[in-house]
DNA sequence: GTCCCGATCCCCT
DNA sequence: GGGGATCGGGACC
C-alpha cells in the first residue's frame, strides 16, 4: 500500500461515553493497537454497529446476565462475545455506566503487522479483517480480553479520523432478525476493507 | 435439564 | 449462493 491510512493520535477517544450512534460514527477512522510480545499490530476501524438495551437487536435488550454485563458497565472497555460455536466478536463499550450500550467493530484495514495478522487468520490477502470475527482473530483477541480496559495494553483504542476525501454513510445492519430497518450501520464509503453484502 | 438458534466464516459449487 | 462447523446463552418445561 503506497496510501497513508491516516495517523494514530496516539490519544483515548473523549466521546464514548455518548450514544452509541454518535460513537459508532465517530470511531470510523480509529485505531485499534494490539501488543502480541514484541509485535505491534494496528488496524483501522472502518466500519461498526451500534447496539443499546432499546435495541431488540442488542445483547443488553433483555438486561443483565453475566455474559453481557459488561455492556452495562463503564464506556472504554471491550465487550467480546462468542458465537456460532467458533468466533469471537468484539464491541466498543459506549455510553453512560449503568446503561447497556456498545459498538460492534465489523471490519478494519490492517496498517501494521500484516504478517502476523496473515498467520493468526490462516490467511494472506485483503480478507484480514473485513467481518467481526475475522478481526478479532486477525489481531488475536478472544474471551480473555472481556472487559479489558482500552486505555491499556496489550489492546488500546487510540483516536483517529477521516482522510481528506472520505466519507460516512449508514445503513441497516447485518445477520441480525430483530430491529432489522434501524440505520445503525456506519462505514466509510468507498472504502475496500468494509466487508461485503 | 433440554432445546434451539445465533451481531459468522470458509469452502465448495 | 448454500451448507457445515461447533457451543454458550436464554427461553421454556
Amino acid at each position: 500500500m503506497s496510501d497513508s491510512p491516516g495517523k494514530a493520535e496516539g490519544a483515548f477517544p473523549e466521546f464514548l461515553a455518548e450514544p452509541a450512534d454518535l460513537v459508532a460514527e465517530k470511531l470510523l477512522g480509529c485505531f485499534f493497537e494490539r501488543t502480541i510480545g514484541q509485535q505491534r499490530l494496528l488496524a483501522r476501524i472502518v466500519e461498526t454497529e451500534a447496539y443499546d438495551q432499546d435495541d431488540a437487536a442488542s445483547h443488553s435488550h433483555r438486561g443483565r446476565t453475566a455474559r453481557n454485563e459488561v455492556m452495562f458497565g463503564p464506556s472504554g472497555r471491550l465487550y467480546v462475545y462468542f458465537t456460532y460455536g467458533m468466533h469471537y466478536c468484539s464491541n466498543v463499550v459506549t455510553g453512560e455506566d449503568g446503561h447497556g450500550s456498545g459498538v460492534l467493530i465489523r471490519a478494519a484495514e490492517p496498517v501494521e503487522g500484516i504478517s502476523k495478522m496473515e498467520k493468526l487468520r490462516g490467511l494472506e490477502g485483503r480478507n484480514l479483517a473485513n467481518g467481526p470475527a475475522k478481526l478479532c482473530q486477525a489481531l488475536g483477541i478472544d474471551l480473555q480480553l472481556g472487559g479489558h480496559d482500552l486505555r491499556k495494553d496489550p489492546l488500546r483504542l487510540l483516536e483517529g479520523g477521516l482522510l481528506p476525501g472520505e466519507n460516512t454513510t449508514r445503513t441497516t445492519r447485518i445477520g441480525i432478525s430483530k430491529a432489522r430497518h434501524l440505520l445503525r450501520r456506519h462505514y466509510i464509503t468507498g472504502n475496500p476493507y468494509v466487508s461485503r453484502r
